[in-house]
DNA sequence: AGCCAGGCTGACG
DNA sequence: CGTCAGCATGGC
């Protein structure tokens, strides 16, 4: 059992529960949850919280994981002459855009497809009990994320029993292909517009899927997912147009490298309702 | 009891 | 190239 503190500046709530990690759930005065093989206990604590995990991981780890080595105050004030995006960075204030683990990232996301945070919540869980590792943690269980080759071993017929729908064959298909060698981790290196092509070549991942993994699992801040949320975002806020397609390329060119990170304030401040649409 | 959910696929024009 | 019906499942 390792320990670190988590500085008040973060919004661990917003960060787990804003639509872009679905494996960590409320445990007493705070949560609990696995990344990797590490399983972790997050509670309140005086001037922030506490963190405390079982697991190989280390504290750059976390703060990776946080995404606490990137100044959003600075991003913030970059965007001090847009009214939206202004107040949504305020109200989001502490709501930091997580680097995940990559594969759980991809699985997440073609869940997601026509689905909604509960049900995505509630078959990630079902995926972690029966084919991940259980980690102990002050008498919970946890469970890490199962591999590709486990998910592809255990095949369509297993991932639909598990309430994935019509989803399952997507995440067959893309598990297979994975246990047989293509390599992910090569994504967060070969460029935005690169990763992309490649990203949509896999069953189950269109655009927007995509675009959640190269933010949300690969570190591409400018990508700009644009979903039914965003898109009522961009039209009503911003006058936008045309297909979503159009609206993800008109809004990369506004708000630039951190759209991204614009893009989940405005996602999580509309959802919450405090935004004028 | 329908409707909807951080869309995608395949078919068609 | 763009459009569009159909899609499994569970919560509300």
């Amino acid at each position: 059992m390792r320990d670190m503190h988590l500085p008040k500046s973060l919004d661990i709530e917003a960060c787990l529960f804003s639509g872009q990690a679905f494996r960590w759930r409320p445990y007493e005065d705070g949560f609990i949850g696995a990344v990797e093989n590490n399983g972790a206990i997050i509670k309140n604590a005086e001037n922030g919280y506490l963190l405390q995990w079982e697991g190989p991981g280390d504290e750059a780890f976390w703060q990776h994981y946080f995404d606490m080595n990137r100044d959003y105050e600075e991003i913030a004030a970059r965007y001090g002459d847009n009214f939206h995006v202004k107040n949504a960075f305020e109200s989001c204030k502490g709501l930091h855009v997580l680097n995940q683990p990559l594969w759980e990232t991809v699985c997440a996301f073609i869940i997601s497809a026509n689905n909604n945070d509960k049900r995505i919540r509630l078959i990630m869980q079902r995926i972690g009990e029966s084919m991940g590792d259980a980690i102990e943690i002050w008498g919970e269980t946890v469970y890490s994320f199962p591999s590709a080759k486990k998910m592809a071993d255990a095949g369509a017929e297993k991932l639909r029993e598990l309430g994935t729908g019509y989803r399952a064959e997507y995440l067959a298909d893309t598990a297979g292909r994975i246990a047989q060698g293509y390599d992910l981790s090569l994504l967060p290196h070969m460029g935005y517009e690169k990763a992309l092509s490649e990203l949509i070549t896999f069953k189950g991942i269109g655009e927007k899927v995509a675009d959640c993994v190269l933010l949300f699992g690969c570190g591409y801040s400018q990508a700009f997912p644009v979903d039914v949320w965003v898109e009522r975002v961009m039209q009503r806020l911003y006058g936008m147009e045309g297909n979503r397609r159009q609206i993800k390329q008109r809004s990369m060119e506004l708000f630039g490298d951190h759209g991204g990170i614009v893009q989940q304030m405005l996602f999580h401040s509309a959802r919450k309702g405090g935004l004028p649409l």
